[in-house]
DNA sequence: TAAGATTACATAGAACTGCAAGGTATGTCA
DNA sequence: TGACATACCTTGCAGTTCTATGTAATCTTA
């Protein structure tokens, strides 16, 4: 199944609050996570996530700090901000209430 | 609540689908039907719904005809095509499926 | 019966924006 | 040593969206 455009664009920013409040990341395994929980199906390319994210930052609902793997490479990890978090909850709700419209109508 | 622009934009062609699902309907009558069903959260202009009517029935999800309100006033009815009812089920279950995903990652 | 409100549809194009494409750099391992 | 994986970044424009504007018929009410 093909997502479409404007649903990719309207479920990432939850789900990227939704990953970040489970535990902080950074943007490669946000991308990685996002393949696992769509089994498959959603890919997102890394040139797409990392504006979303810069995004999400500048509107205050992430904060980033440079972490270090084990490895010594650096990663830009993302954690969730206190209005984030309260973000997340509405953008939720708003999901909620439209998926009820729709399945609502369903004959 | 203000819903999210992105969300909007996605919700707003499967609305239209199942509006037209359930019986043929025109422009002036489905901004009508989707404020109602909303709960009046949501209010679409009438320059915003025909350029998207217009581009569903580009896409064959949807065929127009004129008719008449027992006014006299004409109307430009809108039915949902073959092409129309297997899209709106796919993008019912492309709903649900990102609503699963959101929604599972809930703490 | 005139003015104002409502019903009803249409479209050009200004304004926005998403993201593909292209770039940099380090670590791993065969 | 070179191919692959990991990791991040930004520009630019192709494509989209919907605001602003226009038209016109019908209804209401004073």
């Amino acid at each position: 199944m093909i997502l479409s455009k404007d649903l990719v664009a309207a479920s990432s920013t939850p789900l990227i609050l939704s990953i970040l409040s489970i535990e902080d990341s950074y943007g490669y395994a946000i991308i990685q996570q996002v393949h696992e929980l769509s089994d498959g199906e959603l890919k997102w390319a890394d040139g797409m996530l990392y504006p979303i994210l810069h995004r999400m930052e500048k509107k205050g609902w992430i904060e980033s700090f440079w972490g270090q793997a084990n490895t010594g490479r650096k990663r830009k990890y993302y954690r969730l901000s206190a209005q984030g978090t309260s973000e997340l909850k509405q953008q939720q709700e708003q999901w909620q209430k439209l998926s009820n419209m729709i399945s609502k109508l369903e004959k």
